[in-house]
RNA sequence: CCAGCCGGCCGGAUGGCCGCCGGGGGCGGUUAGUCGCCGCCUCUGGAGGAAAGUCCGGGCUCCACGGAAACAGGGCGCCGGGUAACGCCCGGCGAGGGACCGGUAAGGCAAAGGCUUCUUCGCCUUCGCCUUGCGCGGGAACCUCAGGGAAAGCGCCACAGAAAGCAGACCGCCCCGCGCCGGCCUGUUCGCAUCGCCGCAAGAGGUGUGAUGCAGCCACAGGCCCGUGUUCGGCGCGGGGUAAGGGUGAAAGGGUGCGGUAAGAGCGCACCGCGCCUCUGGCGACAGGGGCGGCACGGCAAGCCCCGCCCGGAGCAAGACCGAAUAGGGACGGCACGCGCCCGCCAUCGUUCCGGCGGGUGCAGGGCGUGUUUCCGGCCCCGCCGUCCGGGUUGGUCGCGCGAGGCGUGCAGCAAUGCACGUCCCAGAUGAAUGGCCAUCGCCGCCGGCUCCUUUUUACGGGCUGGCGGAACAGAACCCGGCUUACAGGCCGGCUGGCGUU
RNA sequence: UGGGGCGUCGCCAAGUGGUAAGGCAACGGGUUUUGGUCCCGUCAUUCGCAGGUUCGAAUCCUGCCGCCCCAG
């Protein structure tokens, strides 16, 4: 437990979901970011110009499935994002996080596990850098 | 009890912890206050039979609205009913399939009788059974049907076949007319056998060629002989009559049987089919009966088409409101840029006229009227319309769930469904809410243990228990009625057939 | 959400009621010392799937399956 001062909202804080990404410009921005891939789960992440609280953003692809297949993977991954102890999500940053095939029928446990190893190393620096695609324009770098 | 078929229904249950979306209530904060917003507490609701595919039909919203006609385009198509409507549903009709029954033909088996015969053998008749076949008839449950019109027109029907849509006639059958037909010999040709030749290293092989013998059949040509070649019959040619049979095909201008005929044919008759007329029953599709007609109209309209009926377009990202925010701007093109009346104001000392400004209104003109064209009522405008450029918006609220609504009962109806009464409020997200973890019970499969039943063991079956595994198809996005497609497991009902018991 | 289009051999593809062209590739043979070139030959039995119409369907109709494109 951190030592957090704040005893009122203690563990009702921890819980809070982080605010969720909703355009598809801040998807494509976290894409040029880097990436750790598991093989239940892909995890982006890009820093962003401001300090303020982490962004989260989820994506499955018709790929893994129609749409009970769908809505059950990004539903886990919300469920263990949202019980991620607060400060494993950095300020300031955004964090996609993309359904593979085994995500929805793996167990809990196996999947919550691949994706935090993701998210240390990525919190490490330890990313991969994006592949540019096509000729994107020259504004990425995170190294 | 078993098998087959058909129809309807359900789509795990209960609970715990941590969470998500909506709604109600309370408290606190924000505010001068209300609303709203934020935070906390509490109560409560929260995916489906297909939510899917987006194949039909509607509601709702906008295109200002309503009406009429023609054309274009699209859809539908037995009858009656249901419905807001439908290409949907229900009930009928008709057609096709259908276990099976009958008819008929062929073959076989057995029995009886008869004929012949010494007997056997053989033949005939009748009845029964079996097998196979049929352009045959009827037909249970049930299944399928885009099921108007082919005597309005156009088009197509490959190959095969004489002929594929006007009807005709290849083989064949029949009639008539004409010609020929005997015996013997020779030759040509053909068949068989043997030998030789060619060919080969040899053999196999071949029958090109020659000889001999046999058979002398058919045809042709010639010669000789006689009682000169008749009937029947055969062949050829010509003329005519036929469409039963052959064979082709998916389809050949009704089918079966009897009569009839030179041969045949609806040529005649009976039954079936078909067409027309008529009667009866039915709301109707249609069914049944009678009469007439000897039979004419082959198929394809999911080819064009004809007939009847229906259909305006776009879609909740529709659309409305808040907000500076569909407001304002530019280019090109088209049509107009007129005449009056009334009221008010200005001007004038003042009234009418004249003049200016504003408003209303009439005529003319222009435009709109959402597939196109035209018309009527009507609507809009002194600017309007069309195209393009440029600019603005990706915020919030509403639409957004009381509805062709669910459940129960009663009544009407064969049913689909309708009516009445009572009762209930039952998802509303917008990067998109139902999730994560677990427990117990229930279901299914496999393995193991105990036990019950059975005449003994085993097996099968039932009960208890332990372990492991499985539980489908699938996620509302404006709503509703259908259709189609996907689906583990289970429940209920009905029909037909078979077995057993009473 | 709405609209449009396409599925024919391993690949590209023609064919729109009557035997499913052609090219590349592949395979076999020939030519060549070998390879290439060249020549000859072979290669579709479910035309995405399932029904239906028709005597006959890749073609016509209906329903599914898969893929692609467009608009806001």
């Amino acid at each position: 437990m951190p030592e957090a001062g704040t005893d009122k909202a203690g563990e009702g804080a921890v819980a809070r979901m982080p605010e969720v990404l909703r355009h598809r410009s801040d998807f494509l921005a976290a894409a040029r970011g880097v990436f750790r891939a598991m093989p239940l789960v892909v995890v982006q992440m890009r820093k962003r110009n401001d300090d303020g609280p982490p962004r989260v953003g989820f994506t499955a692809t018709r790929r893994i499935g129609k749409a009970v297949i769908r809505n059950r993977a990004r539903r886990r991954l919300r469920e263990i994002v949202r019980q991620l102890p607060q400060g494993r999500l950095l300020p300031g940053r955004d964090y996609v996080f993309i359904a593979r095939e085994g995500t929805a029928t793996a167990r809990f446990a196996d999947l919550r596990g691949q994706l935090l190893r993701a998210l240390d190393m990525l919190n490490a620096g330890r990313g991969h850098a994006a592949r540019p695609r096509r000729k994107t324009s020259a504004g990425r770098k995170e190294k």
